[in-house]
DNA sequence: TTGAAAGCGCTAACAA
DNA sequence: TTGTTAGCGCTTTCAA
């Protein structure tokens, strides 16, 4: 069926069949319901193709993740999905996990199938030069950023990664805790970058030394957290009293480790996640954590996206939105302040 | 850039250089180079919806899960998306939720936008009569079905629903269990109906009887959970001595409401989940379930259903992988035979 | 209000 | 080996 046949059968041009379509005036209401009639009775569907072709919009925008099995990402697609479901929009998926190439790759591809806009959780290596950001850019390709590229100015949707890192080591020191490890994420991650800094900077503002046998690198997976856990108690002379994740995937291989280990949590180690994902509250040790409201932060860039795709503004100026973060306290981190401390502070 | 323009450039036609864009033979290696150069210069990529429009194949597929933030569906996903992209094809998503009517309209659309080919893990309500299912199949549309939609022959991929619930109930029964009551799934659903069938059958086969009290419907997710574990305890006239879900989700939020109750795991009661989720073992009690190779399956699906279009197959013979599941013993189910029974049996 | 015709960017027959 | 031509199924002028 195309609407070469429908104009047949109704006896019109397809010019008008198209109209009726696209719901659009210039067609005689009797037109219109010979038309839709014929529709209706052949279960006629336009080829969004050719209408993609002709139009030149598809209704489609590509998001790309990370790993989609990670339930950060998943929430945060669940989101995405949500909104451009509900506003006519279908959705591609990518998921570059952890390889510049693979990104660049997607982003190409979905550009080649003309989506109509992109929403890019970057793997932000130093590596990479964005140099196809910077091309999306100059074409003034519709684009929300879910973390930030290089130096280059685009939408953003994010939380404050920085603070947020901060705020979770802050928190640990002043629950009397000095000595204080890192299983820092992986190393070509902006927002690994950043949560780094901010755990060092935390320290230092508070006289405290950075060591760099306690900071260890792994990926956001269950399985990097058992074995960056292993590294980090086989590489310290002392085990610290509290231990900072990159996110609660490596925190749960982390715990998995520390009970083998038989090192008690919060007792003798305590542990602070980041991302709050759903089962960090049924855990053996119910997790402490930051909470990064994921779900919000997918709808948030889709509807930014879908509004300047609207709008035909894309490029024109950007916005950024930085979505409130917020430690959740659970049991994992044990206050270890001398009691005397206490005393002095009522 | 067009490829219209490419040939300008390049002082050849278009349909040499579409020869080259495709690598096929009927172009002389020289101007092969030649137009290879101005590509490369001009960074040009092809339109894919031209191509797709003239070429008629997409190089994309539908995947239409359930809901993509269930950790089952998301690795079922991953699945999916590995042997898409390392095979050339986009992934377009599609989440009904729980509502037949989004189901219809994602495949109605990405029938529109011409993906070459569906895979879907179908709602399987008894109010849908599967009609869509019908349409595709008599045009000979690419389908894989993780699932099963009413009488109709398509190409599956699954697990045995029926099988694994009752090897999961028998279990229980194995361990002496007798008052077993069934935290049940969604009303509308295919597997549900096969799991909950499979339930009264293990319990009529070993002569327990089968009460109406003792099944609770859930949806799928960790707070149905919650709210059906508590419907059950309420509407009990005695606690049971273990607890079957539907799925882990459902079974988290169970283990959430016993412990509030103060009935431990596996001490009062015995929890037996469904799926095997990555979590399950770092609960607080590691979950006894019945695992279901969800990444595997996905990589089936995906592979299955390449393969068909590859071959311009589809339609003409149907197939059926039907992958083992398995028990995953834990900790969360507990053997309360009777020590007299156990000296009987050696 | 309608229809004819051009065009979107590509592929694929078919000639040359 | 090359170029010309005719579509693919739609939208969108522009005349009628």
């Amino acid at each position: 069926m195309t609407i070469t046949e429908i104009a047949k059968l109704a006896n019109v041009s397809k010019s008008s069949v198209s109209l009726v379509l696209n719901n659009k005036p210039g067609v005689s209401a009797e037109t219109r319901e010979k038309v839709r009639a014929i529709i209706k009775k052949y279960r006629y569907r336009p080829n969004q193709v050719a209408q993609s072709l002709a139009g030149g919009e598809t209704k489609s925008i590509g998001l790309v993740t990370k790993e989609i099995d990670n339930p950060y990402f998943s929430r945060m697609t669940r989101g995405v999905n949500d909104v451009c479901s509900r506003l006519g929009y279908s959705l591609l998926l990518g998921c570059s996990e952890q390889s510049l190439e693979r990104e660049r790759e997607i982003i190409i591809t979905m550009v080649s199938k003309r989506v109509d806009g992109l929403i890019i959780c970057p793997l932000q290596s130093e590596d990479s030069d964005y140099a196809y950001v910077g091309d999306l850019l100059k074409d003034s390709y519709p684009l929300v950023v879910l973390g930030t590229v290089g130096s280059y100015t685009t939408n953003v949707v994010d939380i404050d990664n920085f603070q947020a890192a901060y705020d979770a080591v802050s928190y640990l020191i002043q629950k009397g805790h000095t000595e204080i490890a890192y299983l820092a994420g992986p190393v070509h991650s902006g927002h690994g970058k950043e949560r780094l800094d901010a755990y060092k900077q935390a320290l230092s503002d508070n006289g405290i030394p950075v060591q760099r046998s306690r900071i260890v690198h792994a990926k956001p997976y269950v399985a990097e957290g058992v074995r960056a856990g292993k590294e980090l108690l086989a590489g310290s002379p002392q085990v610290p009293s509290a231990i900072f994740c990159y996110n609660d995937l490596i925190a749960i291989g982390l715990l998995r480790v520390l009970e083998e280990r038989g090192l008690e949590v919060p007792g003798r180690v305590s542990v602070m996640g980041f991302d709050n994902i759903d089962i960090d509250q049924y855990l053996q040790i119910p997790l402490t954590t930051i909470d990064q409201p994921s779900y919000e932060m997918g709808k948030t860039a889709a509807n930014m996206l879908i509004k300047q795709i609207a709008a035909g503004t894309a490029g024109a100026r950007f916005e950024k939105t930085i979505l409130p973060h917020r430690i959740i306290e659970r049991k994992s981190v044990a206050n270890i302040r001398e009691p005397i401390s206490i005393s002095l502070l009522q």
